[in-house]
DNA sequence: CGCCGTTAATCAAAGATTTGACTATCCTAC
DNA sequence: GTAGGATAGTCAAATCTTTGATTAACGGCG
């Protein structure tokens, strides 16, 4: 680790990933460099992508990322088990108990009695949780529209297909439970 | 060694993805359905990619997300000061102090002063750090690999422009300070 | 009917992350 | 040279998330 080739004191979250897979693949010669670039560029964009949803539209809404993934789940799939959204919105069960607590003392879900198993209960939507879900969605297309309009239409339809043929070919990948 | 494939949660989810768009497309008439399925594609997928590197390499070694990706930044990087490290591992500097410290703890970053500016310090990575971290990627990117491998070499190319593209196209996504 | 392994939700403790405040230092303009 | 604003790192409080344990209910099998 001698001398910089690069002028790294000029990179920033992007242009990083160009110089960090040139130094990866010199240090050790049995990286892939493509693999690398891949995980990297998707990972960031990603991040970046929920970064600006998040501080743009929901945090000014009093919800949190998870929070609108919650409120998501319950919109479209309706009245749903704990266990379910879980599984749907991405999250632990524990993290669903903790975050329903928070957004039913808000008044935006409400908890029943599942049923047929009095294990469980039956998560639905307020008229507030709805009224909010719908009006912030609404506000979080508008920011995702403007993401997508850096690319041409079939541009998209090809980046979602590659992003759906990546998801599916890695038959390992792990889901929490 | 549990690295059990879930297909019927993946597909799940890629279900739920064509639900969600009709649904809300059907509430909401003003919604892009192209934008929004594109939106949810990306971040479920990134979100699938990170948990799987995380949970079958980082944390059996004992690295948190976070953690791998500061190590990763200051082996590729080279020695740097908080302020750039946050930069490009995007976290905040509050996040790069608490974690230096977690990894400081345990002997893979050393924090000495910096050159010119007595306000900062210099982060670099110890011999055990450098290690860890060398060691950790290489199973990272085999990892990355298997993934890479369910596309072709001419789509990863593609997939890797077109998220390139979203990510400039975005001249308004914000970066945390 | 009752035993017992599963499954569902929740709780508790530990760890991380964010925002905002605070201290120390830098540096430009007077 | 020095006053004032800007900048770097850190701390504190509030939130969230995760893991593991706990309580309750289900359901198959003798």
């Amino acid at each position: 680790m001698a001398a910089e080739p690069d002028p790294v004191t000029e990179l920033d979250f992007l242009s990083f990933v160009d110089h960090a897979v040139r130094r990866a693949s010199a240090e050790l010669p049995v990286v892939d460099p493509e693999a690398m670039r891949l995980v990297l560029t998707l990972s960031r964009t990603a991040s970046a992508l929920v970064y600006d949803l998040e501080s743009s539209v929901h945090r000014p809404r009093g919800l949190s990322w998870a929070g609108f993934r919650l409120l998501f789940v319950l919109w479209l799939a309706g009245p749903a088990e704990p266990k379910r959204v879980a599984e749907l919105s991405g999250m632990s069960r524990a993290a669903v108990s903790a975050l329903v607590n928070t957004l039913s003392r808000a008044g935006l879900v409400a908890k029943a009695a599942a049923p047929s198993d009095r294990r469980s209960i039956r998560l639905a939507l307020t008229d507030d949780g709805h009224s909010l879900i719908t009006e912030a969605f609404a506000a979080h297309n508008q920011r995702e529209q403007s993401w997508a309009a850096g690319l041409t239409e079939a541009e998209s339809g090809t980046l979602i297909a590659l992003l759906g043929k990546l998801m599916a070919g890695a038959g390992t990948a792990k889901r929490r439970t």
